[in-house]
This record gives C-alpha cells, structure tokens and sequence, in this order.
DNA sequence: CCAAAAGTGTTCCGTCTACACCCATGG
DNA sequence: CCATGGGTGTAGACGGAACACTTTTGG
C-alpha cells in the first residue's frame, strides 16, 4: 500500500528560528557561531532537524526550547528554503519560524552556554547559508503581523510605559512615530490598560505602567497600529 | 565531513498547487480525485514530490506544468504543511504554493486528461488531509497580495474590461465594489492602459479593452486596490 | 534651578464613501 | 424602441498627519 511512496526520494528538513528581541530600544535578533560543520565559525541562526515523530511546529518550538528554555513562545512559520545548493553538506530544506520573545525572560547564562549573541537587526553580519535571506522575510512578515495584531507584547515585559511601546513599533518600522498621535491611538484602545505603578527608572517624573489585556482584546478585537 | 547529518531522519516533501483561475466571474480552484491511495478517490490539490535535484520552487513549477502545460506561471509559496499524520501513508512535509492562471490558457484537453475539475472557492468540497487548511491559507494571502500588487492580471486575458477586473476583484474580496469609485481608482493607475479595442461580446455598447503595462508599471510601482 | 522624560488637543488636509443618471447599440 | 451593460462627477464623512507647551522630580 505504501509502495506508491518508495519510488521518490527522501530529503532532510530542518527548521530555523528568527529570534527577535527588544532591547535597549533597538529590535534585535539573536545568532550565533555555527560549531559544526559546514559552516563551521560562521554566523548563523539557531536551528535543528525535524524528526520523524514530531510535526514541524513541534520541532520548531523544542529548536527554541532547547536555545532559550521557554515554553509557549509566540511563533510563527515565515515559509520553506528549500534551494538544492543551500546547505553545502547536504540536501536540507528548512523551514524558517520567527518568535517573539521578552529579553528580560531569556537567562544571559544561556548566551555563554549556546555561544549566542543578541545582534541589532539594522547591522546583522553576513550570515550562513540564505539565513540571511531568512531574516529579511521574518522582519517582513513580523513587521505586517505587528500593525494588524497585538504580538508586540511579546517582546516586552507584563507592564511596559508608553515611550517602551513607541519605541519598539518605531525599531520595528524604522521611523519615528509623533508621540501625541501615539498616545491617541493607543487611548481608543480599551485592552491596553492603565495600572497604578509607575516606572521610575527611565525618567525623573516617572512614567505609568501599561499592561495589555487579553480578555479585554478578545471581547472586540480591533487593533491597528 | 556529512556524518553530522546520519543522527537524523530524512522525510519525503512535497508540494501542493492551489491554482486559482477565474471565469464566469467566480475564483475558482482546479482540483481533482485522487487516484492512488492514501485517499483514493478523494478531492485533492495537485501535488507532486520534490526530487533530490531540484529546488522546492522547481519541484512547484515542474507539478504546475506537467498538469497545466504552462510555463513561468505567477506562483508563490503559502508555506509548509507539516503534521506528523497529514498524509495517512507515510510522513511527508508538503509546501503549498498558489497559482495565478488564466483559465482560457488551460487547454480544456486537460481538464479530462488529468480528471480535475474548476471548483468555485466558495464551494469547496471537502478536500483530502489538510488541503482545505492551504486553500484558506492562499486565498488569504492571495487577496492580500491582489491588494497592494498588479498580480490579479495574470488571472485575465491580456485584453480585458474594466467590468471583468472590476468582478475579479468582487470574486477575490467577496464584496461588491462601486463601479464608479473602483474606475476612479483605475484612472489614476498610469499602468492600466485604454487600448483602441473594443470588446462586443459581453454588452451591446461594447466596453474599452484595457491592458497591463508592466514597464510603466516598474517606472513608478504605486498600486492600491 | 535645571535637565530630562512624561503627558496632553486641535486644526487641517487628503482620502474614502455614498450616490443616480445618460449613453450606445443589437435585436 | 427597449433592454442591457458602459460610462461618468460631486459632496460629505472620516481618519491620519502636523504641530508646542506644561508637568514632575532627582540631582
């Protein structure tokens, strides 16, 4: 029954993840130096193969799991790479996944351990392979998926200040955002609440807290950014 | 130097084609009955396995032309399809890609030869494994990409009626449009071109033929539909 | 007292939307 | 002469962009 299959050939897939961070004040992503051959001491994103037993998804999620250790990170598919000559050792294809994640939750041991580093998107290095290919369809993707839904919270922490949030739509698009029309947009919607505390870190006067609210969003999901 | 890769597994790719055409102003998808099994005699997207030697996007346009006989087709890739148990008969990573076709290209001959079918996309049957997941899936990017590029002319003739793009674009959003404001939005689209020609068959009075001029197109990219 | 970031409204302009009637022609 | 689809303009609503000053407080 299953001889229809034998007669095509077997490849290895694999995924790759786009990590992106927000950190002082710049979108970052994280990469690191491949240690293995081919390829071996060049830049690289973090990645690993799909096995038999497990979907793609699931492969890409264990991949940010094994590099980060967090669990239930929002991600999502930027598509198949699958050139013949992309991985000089052999036939892989891959399938690269972006994810959003808050620095902040990310242990700095890790960076030592998986030798990664955090790399400003607006300067990466010339990287393996078409992961640099890779890295220019995420932002691309990410950039169209942060206007239309609430996932920059991702990237912060819990409870963020408003110059946080503008400052990170302003990394992300690559312009600068006026802050009265900011601040406008951001009142009308409901989800985005106030809380009592204040963050006196950044500045003297000190700047109120905002948390995004799930509950709230779901209720009537209207989000433009 | 390749022993690296001998811990993993390997697994069959594939890829599935989503081909919109449009006719009788309706989107629709050609789909057949599947004639092996798994799902034999299922409703299926064609699809084909990708060969060691060829790139996915290859693998994507050979599929497309043993079926359709064209070449240098509009295509772009959805993504990959990976579940563990999306094909009932052995593991396989499928990656969907949508067509733009225009239907009167399709020599009907094939329509028997390969035994598939137009199917209007708001009628779909339900479809073998996940195929129903692609066909949503490219419909949505699809429609996004109709609305910011000069990509839904592929699915017209090379001459047609500001009426047949205006029932595209109906077909493709599922709204209807006011006739006088889309031809307003036209108009200031240099790119869409008058030509002399008269189209008599669809009304008594005869309608404008109309062209896409790519090269004025490339000289000032600015579409909005 | 001053530097540094937080916070706050109004006006203007351009874009999108709604809307109805005459035209040309084949039969 | 009439049925059928082709073709045309304007006014009002709405949303986005531009724009500057006051507040708070730690040092």
């Amino acid at each position: 029954m299953t001889s229809f299959y034998f007669e095509h050939q077997k490849i290895y897939v694999s995924v790759d993840c786009i990590i992106f961070g927000f950190d002082d004040n710049q979108l970052k992503i994280l990469i690191g130096k491949r240690h293995m051959d081919p390829g071996r001491g060049e830049w690289s994103l973090y990645g690993g193969f799909v096995r038999n037993d497990e979907s793609v998804d699931d492969a890409a999620d264990r991949t940010l799991y094994e590099l980060t250790g967090l669990r239930n990170v929002y991600m999502r598919q930027v598509g198949a790479f699958g050139s013949v000559e992309r991985d000089p050792g052999e036939r892989v294809v891959s399938v690269a996944y972006y994810a959003l994640i808050n620095v902040k939750d990310y242990e700095e041991q890790l960076l030592k351990t998986h030798q990664v580093e955090w790399v400003n998107v607006e300067n990466m290095p010339k990287l393996f392979s078409d992961h640099n290919d890779m890295v220019r369809q995420a932002r691309k993707l990410m950039r169209q998926k942060m206007r239309t839904e609430p996932v920059g919270f991702n990237l912060l922490p819990e409870l963020f200040t408003l110059t946080q949030l503008q400052k990170l739509y302003e990394a992300v698009n690559g312009e600068e955002i006026d802050k009265r029309n900011f601040r406008k947009r951001i009142k009308e919607m409901d989800f985005i609440e106030k809380t009592e505390k204040i963050d006196k870190l950044t500045s003297r006067r000190g700047a109120a807290l905002y948390r995004f609210n799930k509950k709230i969003y779901n209720e009537e999901p209207n989000f433009k950014l």
